[in-house]
DNA sequence: CTCCGATAATGAATCGTTTCATCACCGTGG
DNA sequence: CCACGGTGATGAAACGATTCATTATCGGAG
């Protein structure tokens, strides 16, 4: 692999020069300027990143670590994320941690080693003692969808008691007395909060919880077959879901047992997930802004990884908006409803 | 950030003894061994990853450059990638190129720029010079999802001639004398071979090409559209998807225009990704072996990294299965075909 | 007592780039 | 004719780790 001296010799110049060439075009001389030029393309010269990194000192690189890759959520989390970096001409390494801490650990040690200039995450576990290293050592760290209890660090996340709060109210004000809920572990902060949310906004209506208390569609299916072994008088006629996978296999469970949507039952989901729209009925959900979300991130990551001393963490939290679709109003006519 | 120096220093040893604690302890002394352990964790000392790499010549990380990450059947095939290098203690950047021939240039230079060990690809266009020019200066390519014209370079793909003639074999076998066919653009390989297959596999069953061309939700619905304008006599009874999000659009749409499915449309995806069992009709579909696909791919990456004389390019080929669920299937109960 | 082999540790060279102090050159003004 | 400012190019140092030839130390055999 040809480095930069090859190409020095070849343009019959010095290896600073051809440096300068590449880095401050301006300070060499035209016929100069050309000849490396030439040398570079006859010779196919490639800059070596890890030279340059190494002598810089810092890399271009930040760190993205989510806690699912196949969620719709984060990808486009991801998407916001890359488009802000490629306008600050920084790279993105996509880190997966599968909800496992060891895994997250593991990820944030290598990205340490490549010193990243900056690490975005959603915690599997937020006392990981790796993210404290890099906060430590000067790595600047940004919670994603989870608020940052320190004020030690930047975080971006979105009101869930909010979001939580508008599918109650959404609900109630349709009318419904009797509102269930359907998602877990409780661990999790954002379904505490979503449910708590629910509580308040659904006034003097009952809310019962549902589900196994899982994540996924299956979490839907058992919360609907909970559902009709109640007896019909004191079922609840609505139905909320800590995201949108469960929603989406309520919803399928219900249309399988025959029962119609939104009459007999009311569903509304979290996220918004792009699938939503296009269930076999649209989903109504809350929005969370996925995109604006990384882009936030990673605004604040660049600025506290090109100005630390003028940098005082924040704690961005967005808030959430309600998409009224089919699945819970029978005045959204299904087709309409269905686009976006 | 503290260096091996500072360790030597701290541990009253050479930098080179620190370096062999690091890279070979068997040949360091316990108790020196012990001393040195003992100054990086004080020092919380971390490896530099770009002098390693400048020393050694070559990375680590290996690329995968996919058309979507927003595509369920691209984050399962780099969960197969992301298995099988951890494997090897390699790690995996993760670039999207979005289906824009400017951003997968873009990824590869700067993949070329960090001298990866080897490139996994799905590409826009099969002939960018950016591909070519890694192979010619050694840098490993494989084709992920389709077949490698010329035998200089390795590829994993899914016949899709097939996968089309299992779709077609089944639904002429159910009595389906008329089958509709959505998807496109034609110029992709993967939208030709499809419909060749379900040709080939519909034998004396007629065959209709509908829908607007594209491979999104909206091409579903635009199909099944064009389908009720049929008159009901010549109206096909069957419809062959490109993937399954078009089939999940036809879907939708087919259950809002009070169709039933499958009695009076059967409908057949490509792909199954984890949506198509979660369908209001689960959903029958061409299952693509994703994970498998990453990890063949990873494989013959790896193999001629590491060996590049002992290795011959190969062209792997997967056979395709078909997952039959409701949706072109009576007796298939829908409760059990949901599972999985 | 000396010499040998084995075991441990050392220190310098190296990877490819950037940066910066230095130098060469040239034309101009005094 | 000399000094000088300015433009361009140079070459060596530095970044942090690895590697390898070299050296130091020690126990045991002759």
């Amino acid at each position: 692999m040809v480095s930069i001296k090859e190409v020095a010799v070849r343009a019959g110049v010095s290896v600073g020069t051809v440096s300068n060439v590449l880095n401050r075009p301006d300070v060499v001389a035209a016929t100069t300027r050309r000849k490396v030029e030439a040398a570079i393309a006859d010779l196919g010269y490639v800059r070596n990143e890890s030279a340059r990194q190494l002598r810089a000192g810092r890399s271009r690189t930040i760190g993205l670590v989510v806690l699912d890759v196949a969620n719709p959520f984060f990808t486009d989390v991801a998407q916001g994320v890359e488009a802000t970096a490629e306008e600050a001409d920084a790279v993105v390494t996509l880190c997966n941690s599968a909800n496992d801490p060891l895994r997250q650990s593991r990820h944030l040690d290598l990205l340490a080693q490549q010193r990243v200039r900056g690490v975005l995450i959603t915690p599997v576990e937020t006392n990981d003692p790796a993210i404290d290293h890099l906060v430590e050592v000067g790595v600047p760290v940004v919670l994603v969808d989870r608020g940052a209890e320190q004020g030690d660090r930047c975080s971006v996340s979105v009101d869930d008691v909010h979001g939580g709060w508008l599918a109650g109210d959404h609900l109630s004000r349709r009318g419904h007395r009797h509102i269930a809920f359907a998602g877990g572990p409780f661990e999790i902060t954002q379904v505490r909060d979503r449910l708590e949310g629910l509580r308040a906004g659904a006034g003097t209506a009952d809310v019962t919880v549902l589900g196994g208390g899982g994540l996924g569609l299956a979490s839907g299916h058992v919360a609907v077959e909970e559902l009709l072994a109640m007896p019909p008088a004191t079922r609840p006629t609505a139905l909320f879901c800590a995201n949108d996978l469960i929603a989406l296999g309520a919803l399928q469970e219900a249309i399988i047992s025959g029962m119609r949507i939104p009459e007999d039952l009311a569903i509304v989901g979290y996220d918004d997930i792009a699938f939503a729209a296009a269930a076999a009925v649209p989903l109504s959900s809350v929005r969370q802004p996925r995109e604006q979300l990384g882009r936030a991130a990673t605004e604040l990551l660049l600025q506290e990884a090109d100005e630390p001393d003028s940098h005082h963490h924040r704690q961005v939290v967005f808030r959430p908006e309600l998409v009224v679709r089919a699945s819970s109003d029978l005045d959204v006519a299904p087709a309409a409803a269905a686009g976006a």
